[in-house]
DNA sequence: AAGATTGTTGCTTA
DNA sequence: TTAAGCAACAATCT
């Protein structure tokens, strides 16, 4: 589940390895990843480059000019993947056709979940990979662009997330504390990891109503997103199930998980049984002693 | 073998 | 007009 730091940690590597490289060829083999006219992507794509590569929340924004952008969304289980050549197993063939963990994380490439990929001149190519298939691939333009930028609400780690912003969209709402951090029109880049990591952090629990959130508590879980999502990032991510960077690794960050996937557990502060329950449709993690 | 897994959109309802 | 809540989507694992 690519949040805030896994898309993160994808930008930044792409950043290293993709920029100004021109594109050769573009193949695509589902034609309901890319949302535009599957032929008229790869034909356009060809040649140009990336000029540079944004992040707004959970979504990559590929520059190509200054009127037309590459989105590219990894939604649940969809990797980009960087790398010179196809690797091919020794007297096989490449293309995997059974799914394996092997395939989701670190095996050969391309394999079943490969749905598009893009070779460079210098003959490296970037895989977009996604089992589950939510995950796309989009060309808009720059007022398609402007519209979609408009829907996120304030992102952290920039300018923009300031406490006082932050307090005021949480304290109009009267739906779960979790929700909210989890709105992607309120603040940008949260999933449900995160989510429950910043909240056990904080001490508050999930299923708390926003409004009712003192504003005490709001702090706090403001200082935490920050911390959370910075030491994640160090971390190159979190790797449940599918996450990989653009080298094909695991995450780091699942190592500091506290609560995330851990019901039943103990609570690594208190020893309580971390309990779980299930709030809009989420798992939701947390400690009944240490969250108030 | 049903249920759980989750990010986002779009619909319904209040 | 806006917010809240939920179904739908997709494939795989337990």
């Amino acid at each position: 589940m690519p949040e805030l730091p896994e898309v993160e940690t994808i930008r930044r590597d792409l950043v290293g390895a993709t920029i100004n490289k021109e594109i050769e060829k573009v193949a695509v083999f589902n034609d309901k990843i890319v949302r535009n006219d599957n032929e008229s992507f790869s034909l356009y794509l060809k040649g140009k480059k990336f000029e540079s590569i944004e992040r707004i929340g959970k979504l990559l924004i590929f520059k190509i000019d200054s009127k037309n952008f590459l989105l590219v969304h990894l939604k649940m289980t969809g990797q980009l993947i960087y790398q010179k050549k196809d690797k091919i197993l020794a007297g096989g063939h490449s293309l995997s056709q059974k799914g394996s963990v092997m395939d989701r994380v670190g095996g050969r490439l391309p394999n079943k979940y490969t749905h598009v990929i893009i070779t460079f001149k210098d003959k490296t190519k970037l895989y977009f990979n996604d089992l589950r298939r939510f995950g796309y691939l989009e060309l808009v333009g720059g007022k398609d662009l402007k519209k979609i930028k408009e829907r996120f609400g304030i992102e952290p780690l920039t300018d923009n997330f300031v406490l006082h912003e932050f307090d005021s969209r949480i304290r109009k709402r009267k739906t779960y504390i979790k929700n909210v951090l989890l709105n992607q029109r309120i603040i940008a880049g949260i999933g449900n990891i995160y989510a429950d990591e910043i909240l056990f952090a904080s001490g508050v629990r999930p299923n708390r109503r926003a409004n009712k959130v003192q504003k005490s508590e709001i702090e706090k879980i403001f200082n935490q997103a920050n911390i959370i999502l910075d030491k994640a990032i160090e971390a190159r991510g979190t790797t449940f199930s599918d996450y990989v960077d653009t080298k094909g690794k695991k995450g780091g960050y699942v190592n500091f998980l506290k609560v995330y996937g851990r019901g039943g557990k103990e609570c690594l502060k208190c020893s309580t049984e971390i309990t779980k329950i299930k709030l809009a449709g989420r798992g939701t993690h947390y400690c009944k002693k240490c969250q108030k």
